[in-house]
DNA sequence: CGACTGATTGATACGTCTCAAGGATAGTGG
DNA sequence: CCACTATCCTTGAGACGTATCAATCAGTCG
């Protein structure tokens, strides 16, 4: 069953971004030593500032990317100006295309940002060619849809404070970081906002909450620690019973 | 690059679900009408009653499914009840497997449900043999993500009406209807605000509204009929500003 | 006809958004 | 190195939308 929001968008068949995790990235690894060391060859370096575009809603797919330092951010639009992140592309991570015709959502970098580009020709054949990786690919764009409906029960099921956490978490576990350990966090409060499905204010209110409560320390607007991660997963897993019984208000996470 | 649904991989992955909608349901025709004479016959016809299972978080698959009548919900749970549906699989749509290690979902009926299910080892056998099938399953897979992306908005950025509106947009689409047709809603409330991210009361209290603003009407619980599809697509487009002017409380909905 | 499940409606509570002000940070040019 | 400035972040007060709790209504099936 196919529901689109936007009407407007004729319904031809578009592109879809393959975005890999933590698992993905040991796949390319392995790509590239298999029988890739071609295509790490090929790969083209690119920067891009805050705010610029890798490609839009519209576009044809030329290149597939890497994200080396930085993130990207692939986003829908509504007319009226809202907007919805889809994923963030983290360092390490790939950012691929299945040929379809066009784009229905927008790349853009969260920060400097710079990456690997594979021109998409390339990374096609290999894959008409080679059933290994095409068997990655497949678990790859599998993984995708994984974590689309992990984001989707985020967004339409959990609190601010849970999803925000969740967030955290995320970029936690993608960096492989120990309790304490500071994180970087590639992109600016409004992106994390769109992400999140909340307004800035929000996440920054709970960013403080959390940081009040002592989960989480701040040594920078780039950075951040997480200083009790097993709790943290216990705060996500049971809801808000473990923030402070009979109170969720914002200021009212218990002092660990 | 071409991504296969690669269905001799070892079965350490986990399984992904494919849904197709009103285009994929061509491409299943198509491969019928092509090579797949014999994929047709091996159907196997199977009914469930509401809530039954058809597979739960950690299943391993075993078939894969197309809807003959009712609806499938795919669904995730929270540890306190809370659920987000990701997806309905509705008459006519298809519903297939990329293997990973395990669902990470439950699959459910609706209600009444009917359906044909399909060995899972015969579609991975010739989404391995037939290079034009694999690319199907790709554009298929691909257009799952794009759905993915458009719920996501809508349960991030949508209001409640915006997303009630959309959602029986979505129906109407998928059924093909013209202006005032009536549209079977194979669903329960609860089924619908577990899909949008709402209460069951905000989906009946919408409901209500929609149709005191002549917007919709609804023979009885399992059909409705939208009255002016130019209209709520504009409205969803646009957003609550031609709702009424100045004011968007739930009864303010302007008489057509 | 009851008994049951699901849907609607109402009153109120609560979480997040909105609007607005002030504070911090990073970048720029003297 | 220090104003100067633009941008981003934080905080507060109040409004608004949706959730919650509770009662009633409407179908359905024995």
């Amino acid at each position: 069953m196919s529901i689109a929001l936007s009407y407007n968008i004729p319904r031809s068949v578009s592109p879809v971004v393959l975005v890999g995790g933590k698992d993905e990235r040991a796949m390319i690894g392995e790509l590239a030593g298999d029988d890739l060391a071609a295509l790490a060859k090929i790969g083209i370096r690119m920067r891009f500032a805050r705010n610029e575009t890798l490609f839009s809603e519209g576009d044809e797919a030329t290149y597939s990317y890497r994200v080396v330092r930085g993130a990207i951010r692939l986003c829908k639009h509504l007319a009226d100006g809202r907007r919805q992140i889809a994923d963030f592309i983290l360092p390490g991570d790939y950012c691929g295309f299945l040929y379809l015709e066009q784009h229905r959502f927008t790349a853009e970098a969260t920060g400097d940002l710079e990456v690997i580009a594979y021109p998409q020709r390339q990374v096609e054949a290999l894959g008409e060619n080679m059933p290994s990786m095409r068997r990655r690919l497949t678990k790859f764009l599998s993984g995708r849809l994984m974590n689309m409906q992990d984001h989707l029960i985020m967004v339409g099921r959990q609190t601010a404070k849970e999803r925000v956490i969740s967030f955290l978490m995320r970029l936690a576990d993608n960096a492989d970081a120990a309790d304490g350990e500071a994180i970087g966090l590639p992109m600016k409060r409004q992106d994390m906002a769109d992400y999140l499905g909340l307004t800035i204010e929000t996440v920054s209110r709970v960013l403080t909450c959390l940081k009040r409560s002592r989960l989480i320390t701040l040594p920078n607007l780039h950075q951040f620690a997480i200083t009790d991660i097993e709790r943290c997963r216990d705060l996500v897993e049971w809801g808000e019973e473990i923030w402070r019984p009979g109170s969720s208000k914002m200021m009212d996470i218990a002092e660990a």
